[in-house]
DNA sequence: ACAGCCATGTAACTTGTTACATGATTTT
DNA sequence: AAAATCATGTAACAAGTTACATGGCTGT
């Protein structure tokens, strides 16, 4: 959801040939993240089947400049003016991973943890060790990979301490042993009665089928 | 990247029909993220056709098992023993967005920093005021949705911190006012020159064609 | 001639996601 | 009868991603 409106946002700065926007979208989020060239046109025909940008003839080089439509310019201003909003829950794979490690029953969550661990660890060092790039120190460019390399490191962090915490708590519940009851009750169609206190489960536990 | 390797965890404890996979996922990750019940039926079709479940006949009830092989109890081991790891650099769509709109020119970074910086805040205020479950404290699944409340709290501090780091960067930097000169250079096809210091520009930017 | 980059494009595929259709069952 | 829920499924789409085909130009 961001290489379609960084390209957008790119050519509302004027019109643009497939490789200048590979270009021009590298040199602002850094080396990290090189854009595949094949997604640039694929992003393209895109934006131009929903009317936000039109392609236009090849020039004497050979190249197919891409024009910004009205339409476009407003989408782009749009998104550049919303705050991005994580969704009420973004999916998070690793916290969502962990949760379910950790309410299986056969599952050594605690190990996951540290394993886990050491491999963010190495991440985050791998960021502090990654210099900034060789370049006029100061410049616009520079300026946007710092800030992309901050955001990781940032993220990195807030890993580390979240999965510190997650070991603290596992230390609470030492063992799940949540069997895989499943669903307690017996699965029933129809609407469940809403007073009565679910009726006591006594019965058969899923009876899982061989 | 989570529902399909969750789904198939789960599976791993023993055969589930869908509705019942949707209960298990929801419960083990709370109630943020509802898995809507059509994906999971496309997840399961999708999983057979990749030869990691099976489907079984239909119950009395009209209820279909799903079975997990040997290459599916595999894949989830798999799954679960090696850590996340984020892409040398994973989109992170906050950076994206920041880091090209530090480079346009026409673009007020500024505003946008602080505009995000509210919506970001708002939404931490939102998640520490998200109660626990009223569950029974302790309890598995107690755990699995308090792990998954704080991977989301962490998250979004760690993305306070960050907008904060580049509010101070950005003051540093007042104007980008980096203007859409795009390959300074004259696109050339074919292999460039590899000593000649980039013959100058002298010419004409780009000439944005009309 | 050959390697290698510039440049455009096509096709296929993955995961996630939603909208819709269908029917059984059960409570109100 | 109506409403709500359980349950299964189909169809379509969005965004990202990769593999591949094609050709031009240029430096060695």
């Amino acid at each position: 959801m961001s290489v379609r409106q960084s390209l957008l946002a790119i050519l509302d700065q004027g019109p643009c040939y497939g490789y200048q926007l590979r270009h021009e979208f590298d040199r602002r989020t850094g080396s990290t993240w090189p854009l595949n060239v094949g997604q640039i046109y694929n992003t393209l025909e895109r934006l131009e089947r929903d009317g936000l940008v039109q392609r236009g003839e090849a020039d004497e080089h050979g190249h197919v400049y891409w024009r910004i439509t009205a339409a476009g310019s407003a989408e782009a201003a749009r998104w550049l003016a919303a705050p991005v909003l994580r969704a009420p829950a973004t999916r998070e794979e690793l916290a969502v991973k962990l949760a379910v490690a950790a309410t299986l029953p056969g599952v050594d969550a605690a190990t996951i943890l540290r394993s886990q661990r050491d491999a963010s660890q190495q991440r985050l060092d791998e960021l502090r060790r990654t210099p900034s790039p060789g370049l006029a120190a100061g410049s616009p460019e520079d300026l946007a990979w710092s800030l992309v390399l901050d955001s990781l490191v940032c993220a990195a962090e807030a890993e580390l301490r979240w999965l510190d915490q997650a070991e603290a708590r596992l230390a609470q519940h030492p063992h799940p042993e949540m069997a895989l009851e499943l669903t307690t009750e017996r699965p029933k169609r129809g609407r469940p009665a809403k007073t009565l206190p679910s009726a006591v489960a006594g019965g058969d536990p899923v009876a899982v089928p061989a």
